[in-house]
DNA sequence: AAGTGGTCTAGACCACCGC
DNA sequence: CGGTGGTCTAGACCACTTC
């Protein structure tokens, strides 16, 4: 365990998944102090992360307390397709469905924030889960990024940029539906006129460079998005 | 300005908005300790709320520095329907389509995890933007928390939960897509066919007490979710 | 009034980046 | 190597809940 507050975090997670129930209340955070004895910034740190996770919440001048039922999480994290899938619980795989070169037009310019008709690499993947179909995925790199002849068909995209210098760190993501036409799908293998999970996003490296706008089409029968928001403020 | 770190997170937006561009480096930290005399864990504490909200990134052994561009929140805040529209720019109202009371059905019941049958108070709603239909709106109650002779129409809903002492801090929403039947599309005024984006919510008290189950229809041609993702932790 | 979480201080050491 | 952010300590006072 690298960091003390990690180690108290699981601490208190392991004893509430052993020994508390919904809304039984913590140790206040001066007991957690000595308990492990730790200064008590590094056991709000701890408890910061599990009322973040939706595990536990506190009440101002009363106490910290279990949460009450299977949660979401507050704070959804990047993930790639694979792992994302392993979380629910499936096998990912993919099928290439194109890999060309491209001028970007007006929409793909605008969300790289590059001149219109700059040199773009596209990918165009058929997601799988337990093989079967369920998302196609429609990538935009500028070529400064990833150029064609370098792309690696088949091997994780995520990895490949990382190699070459273009760790991605942070996505923007819009989430919207849509009505899938004949060809989405077919390769979907949904009825005609379905509807779909439609998901934009823009990823950047952690200087900020954006690295790729992507596209995503998710059926809708196999796939949600699931997030925690809550009132006001993050603390400290 | 209640929170000393709050106002140093303030003085660092204005001096972003006034002098520095995007990449460019934040003062470090202990220059900021010193040029608002205020310890580092504020200043830390004050960075910490400006990468929440995209306007900064920093690297570690580094610097701190400001993000590139028009940024996505990182973390969604839980807003009232009228609170979501003003920060879209628009004017919202409603329309109350029928307010009756139901036993629950099984998804309802499990969702509230109440025993199916119990009495609950639903409201129906067409919720609008600018006068013009953005969202279908059901909301299921137990009528413990809310029964429907109390039930106010046209008032904030939210407002009468917290006057009954059911305020509602935290939701878990669940994002899919569907394809509208008829009389959905005649509400919202779309072609028959159309997709629209599913939001399916439960909101609960500090207490974790769960207060609604609600469904929400939103125009997928007037509505999106946006959001930020990070790889790995939040600090402290 | 006592106990809880929320904010803040002053100081320390570590891990990482860049020269 | 010096400077940066990341973690941690020990102690203080404030705001709120509970009795």
């Amino acid at each position: 365990m690298a960091h003390k507050y990690e180690a108290v975090a699981q601490a208190i997670r392991d004893t509430i998944a052993s020994s508390l129930r919904p809304h039984d209340a913590l140790p206040s955070e001066r007991d957690l102090m000595t308990v492990h004895s730790v200064s008590r910034q590094t056991v709000r740190a701890a408890i910061a992360r599990l009322i973040d996770e939706g595990l536990v919440y506190n009440i101002h001048g009363s106490g910290t307390y279990v949460g009450s039922r299977d949660i979401f999480s507050k704070a959804p994290k990047l993930t790639s397709f694979t792992e994302d899938m392993a979380s629910r619980g499936f096998t990912a795989s993919s099928r290439v469905l194109a890999a060309y070169a491209l001028d970007a037009e007006e929409e793909v310019a605008r969300r790289l924030a590059v001149p219109v008709g700059s040199p773009c690499t596209v990918l165009r993947r058929l997601r799988l889960a337990d093989n079967k179909p369920i998302a196609i995925e429609e990538v935009f790199l500028p070529t400064t990024v990833l150029d064609l002849d370098q792309l690696r068909l088949g091997e994780s995209l995520y990895a490949q940029l990382a190699d070459l210098g273009h760790e991605v760190i942070r996505s923007e993501q819009e989430i919207t539906a849509t009505a899938l036409d004949d060809e989405q799908c077919r390769l979907l293998e949904v009825p005609p006129g379905s509807a779909a999970l439609c998901v934009l996003r823009v990823s950047s490296s952690r200087q900020g460079r954006l690295i790729e706008f992507a596209r995503d089409i998710y059926r809708a029968d196999r796939y949600s998005f699931r997030l925690a928001v809550t009132k006001d403020e993050s603390k400290r």
